[in-house]
DNA sequence: CTGAAAGCGCTTACAG
DNA sequence: CTGAAAGCGCTTACAG
């Protein structure tokens, strides 16, 4: 599929299909548009000479490279994208308002195959470049409600926060301290959610001063621990909406002479290797992160043409019990 | 610079050039060497179409990336990469025999501007199909002395590992146990050295029993801790190669139920974020990851065309003390 | 806003 | 083993 091709069924010339393409202004918007759509219908790639090919590329984008949890995602999409002879290009945006105006084009520039999105927005324009060039992509853990026709692939956030839960309430727990992530996440979100439901289920009141909500990095487990642990009436539980959240209220307590779990249980949020080599060895929900990243690199390089339709999938949750959690000191 | 301009001044016409750079075999020996230095001199670049420029891409290659560690490097590649609008490809090889027979062949098909290779070898060959298509390479934390000619980066490992322990004897450790990282490897070897230097100039006797070698990673480090503390004899302070391995000792000693520093002191290398959220906060060699990283992406990346002699750097390690490491349990 | 013409860098098929 | 010729996909400069 050629420009030339697309522009015979455009009914226009050649030079006009590779104006539309580098984002050239001169071209009426009604031109534009038809070739555009000929452009995705036919999914029509760049190539650089006779018989280029794809460049077998993926791109991977996230927002902050911080925390363990991002190597876990990157393990399982080089892991995939290494399968089919794809590259993984490795992009830190620092800031979760999604990739600029430029970005498109300079992906698009080293014939990128597709795109993965982590933890950030997509906004519609950057979503009508990338159809108009018809690189598929994908946005794992959204920052807000992604807009209509954008696949995505997260876990059962909620599934998640609402056995955490339950298992301290189980145990005997009836205050327990919540540290979300950013509240604009849906993930971070529905975690909390999940908290409430489960809370609310066993007719134990929720108490809004229990909940705080940072970053899901170390730091904000950290000061989120201390704040909850100043409280009053402090809790028995906490629940992190992070591991990296869950070692920073690890070491909050530590800090004030708490035994975990004696003195105070922690549940964390993700399962990274980690959690197992902590101590106490982390009771947490395990998301599997790899698989996540996978089946996100299998939905953006696999051409399958019958389903092109943009999919929306959760992954399973599980709680997975160690040695952080136990009944409450009094009991 | 090319195709016609390389002919030219080879004297041959531009399809022959085209064989060598595709690795055609229909052309004389004689005739492909004067071209690839040719090529190598001028350091020619494909251009898909008019004004293509450098892709802007960088590989990094990596053996593992199951460690937090490889974060660090990550994250300072990227960061440099970003600062000259390159993107950043991770590869894994799950072998640190180095990059196999075709790897050359794909980079180059993607029209890459420099690689990175962390901890693996590169063969002769890789380094001369490299050097035919001039695409600039460095080699961090090598796995054995590297090639002549090639460029690496690392950092000041023997001095880590003397300073590490120059500390625990200064603290009055006398029975000291050091779990190094892949004896092959020369950062591993040099800090292992600089442990018997350390010993040695103290006037310490050296016992073999008294060190273990592993992989750098956690469990390699638990494994290691519990044979040595099992030891008839066992030593009131463990160096070990990494903080990996470190948090696997510490694992140990708690499941032995010592307390540490009290009844052993720990040292890591590497000082990963990680180090300063542990229990109890690891002394640790900080070796500066990011800055070997942004290096390394500078040497590949920046054209610099009057030094374009291969450069082996060390960067500095520096003793960070924290609260693992205290006077042994007899003082 | 559009396209015919010229041009770019590269590759292929083939004659020698 | 080599290269003149033809061709590919794309872009640029410019006339309308």
């Amino acid at each position: 599929m050629t420009i030339a091709h697309i522009a015979e069924r455009a009914g226009v010339s050649a030079p006009t299909v590779s104006k539309v393409i580098n984002g050239r202004p001169e071209v009426a918007p009604a031109t534009r548009q038809r070739v555009e759509r000929l452009l995705r219908e036919h999914g029509y790639r760049r190539r650089g000479g006779q018989g280029d090919g794809p460049a077998g590329l993926v791109d991977l984008v996230f927002t902050e490279i911080e925390s363990p949890w991002a190597m876990e995602l990157v393990r399982g999409v080089e892991a995939s994208a290494r399968e089919v002879g794809a590259g993984v290009v490795i992009s830190v945006l620092h800031d979760r308002a999604g990739p600029g105006r430029d970005w498109v084009e300079r992906i698009a520039a080293r014939h990128t195959d597709g795109a993965i999105l982590v933890g950030s927005r997509i906004s519609a324009d950057r979503h009508d470049r990338l159809a108009a060039r018809s690189i598929p992509f994908v946005v794992v853990d959204p920052d807000g409600e992604p807009p209509a026709g954008v696949a995505s692939v997260g876990a059962t956030n909620w599934h998640g926060g609402l056995a955490a839960t339950r298992h301290l309430l189980e145990l005997g727990h009836r205050r327990i301290g919540m540290i979300g992530g950013p509240p604009g996440m849906l993930c971070s979100r529905a975690r909390v959610d999940g908290y409430r439901a489960a809370l609310e289920t066993a007719g134990v009141p929720v108490d809004p001063a229990l909940i705080g909500y940072g970053d899901f990095l170390v730091g904000s487990g950290r000061d989120g621990g201390h704040e909850l642990l100043s409280l009053p009436d402090p809790p028995t539980a906490i629940f992190a909406g992070s591991d990296m959240q869950a070692f920073g209220v690890l070491e909050a307590a530590r800090r004030r002479g708490l035994r975990v779990p004696g003195d105070l249980s922690v549940v964390g949020f993700d399962d990274l290797p980690l959690a197992r080599s902590a101590w106490p060895p982390l009771t947490t929900v395990c998301q599997p992160l790899q698989e996540m990243a996978a089946l996100a690199t299998r939905m953006v390089l696999d051409p399958s043409p019958g389903g092109r339709e943009p999919r929306r999938v959760e992954l399973a949750t599980e709680l997975v019990v160690r040695e952080s959690t136990s009944p409450p000191a009094g009991r």
